[in-house]
DNA sequence: CGACGTGTTGAGTGTGATCAACATCTGTGG
DNA sequence: CCACAGATGTTGATCACACTCAACACGTCG
């Protein structure tokens, strides 16, 4: 694709629509300003396209300004593992400054718009903007805490108390930056991709899923999710319920 | 313990033992000079001690100067999952300022020596040494990393792959650090922590090793590892093994 | 219409969990 | 010096959660 599917914003900064989300915290004048500069463009990347690749170099930065996108492993044999489910708001790529390829993929679950960031620039920001620096600071850590529950669900949780413990997690997520609401969350991807987030067979994560149906906990229709009883879901997944922190946005 | 047991520094940072390492950057004069400042001073954990304890907030930030620990979370019935091993050069407690309070314990596994940062002082090394901040980054990201493997392996990986993978992993990274050569590693930890690390149960972690023993990859005793093949354990697991890029220290 | 993607269900299997007993080793107190 | 307790590691027997294989239902789209 040419200029890496690259094209001219249709978002400026200060129009940007996850400004109005109460998850975020507001931007200073300046650091507005800066953002509008550092932000190069967009990009579309249509349902089940890749944004960037496992073993391959990624030019740019970027924000998931909107849609569904995951962040995956692959092994030689073509077992795959979900690591993140990605939402509006996620910044995507931080790891190609630090190693030379990125060891992750991320791909679109649903159509996605970024706002791509030049990252040779990054630089600049952390030299002229020490507040953005450490709210990417912050959104690395935060995605190191996601990282640490799923790690906890992975290893110590049984299959239905980690379909319940994403479950909630994603409606949660997806209520926050207004993708989800009134007990129903639009899911953009299969019982397969739950498989592979949470290290169960397909076959194996469908089962689980009827037996939560079964116990009035949740209903799954292909494409979305409704959630019939969210405290009981946040139960047996031992989930805290509290109201997140509002966060920055890069 | 009076004053959270900090004590005066042993070691000035300028003659800071990890600097010797070819696995760190160096630093600048002048960087070396805050930091020097930045260090408030040092806090000696002894084995099986607590650092951070989940649920509670950690007044300070602390670099791992000498010693093993390791990061876990626990669930509310008792099940555990260790989610890190830490060795020298690692930073501990960032998540602190980002939540109000730990999400995670950090637990000394050998005696430990920490260098202990005012937390509060965090905003003033952003502010006055982008370099510094832009290697915070670059450590959190690279626990970012580390953090995917294992959970790739969690989730998509057999016992003696997972096995063999941590080992591994643990052996390189120790001796990048000085504490692990001529195919022998110390582990001042059991078996049972391995078990926590991997999400199995100690019993099948404890058959799991016999085999790889049997299958002459590497042998365990109480308190070290022998790495008899390090080749072999490395293609069991799906290990990369090459040499890591030199990592910027805080 | 058939092909394909997704979800559903049953049958049989196996990896890893649980339970239980025992072997070592170390440190401690008598 | 020995007896004992506790921590760690080892091994066998049994169980069950989750995997694999296989078939089918249902929708959409060409």
């Amino acid at each position: 694709m040419e200029n890496g599917g690259v094209r001219p914003r249709r978002h400026d900064c200060p129009e940007c629509p996850l400004l109005d989300c109460r998850a975020f915290r507001k931007f200073a004048p300046d650091e507005l300003e800066f953002m509008r500069r550092f932000k190069k463009g967009e990009r579309i990347v249509p349902a089940g396209g890749t944004v960037v690749r496992e073993g391959e170099a990624s030019e740019h930065l970027y924000t998931v300004l909107d849609g569904w996108a995951c962040r995956f492993k692959s092994l030689e044999d073509g077992r795959r593992q979900i690591l993140t489910f990605l939402l509006p708001g996620h910044l995507i790529g931080l790891q190609g400054s630090v190693m030379d390829v990125m060891q992750h993929s991320v791909e679109a679950l649903s159509d996605v718009t970024l706002c791509v960031f030049n990252r040779n620039e990054l630089w600049t920001l952390y030299e002229r903007f020490p507040s953005l620096a450490y709210d990417v600071t912050w959104l690395t850590s935060r995605d190191e805490m996601l990282l640490d529950e799923n790690l906890t669900s992975l290893g110590r949780r049984h299959a239905s108390e980690r379909v319940a413990f994403l479950i909630v997690h994603l409606y949660r997520r997806a209520e926050i930056v207004g993708l989800a609401g009134d007990h129903r969350v639009e899911f953009p991807f299969t019982q397969q991709d739950v498989a592979d987030a949470l290290g169960l067979s397909l076959v194996h994560t469908n089962k689980t899923l009827k037996r939560l149906a079964d116990r009035g906990l949740l209903r799954w229709r292909s494409g979305a999710c409704e959630i019939l009883d969210l405290e009981g879901l946040a139960r047996l997944a031992g989930y805290d319920l509290v109201d997140p922190l509002p966060r920055p946005l890069i």
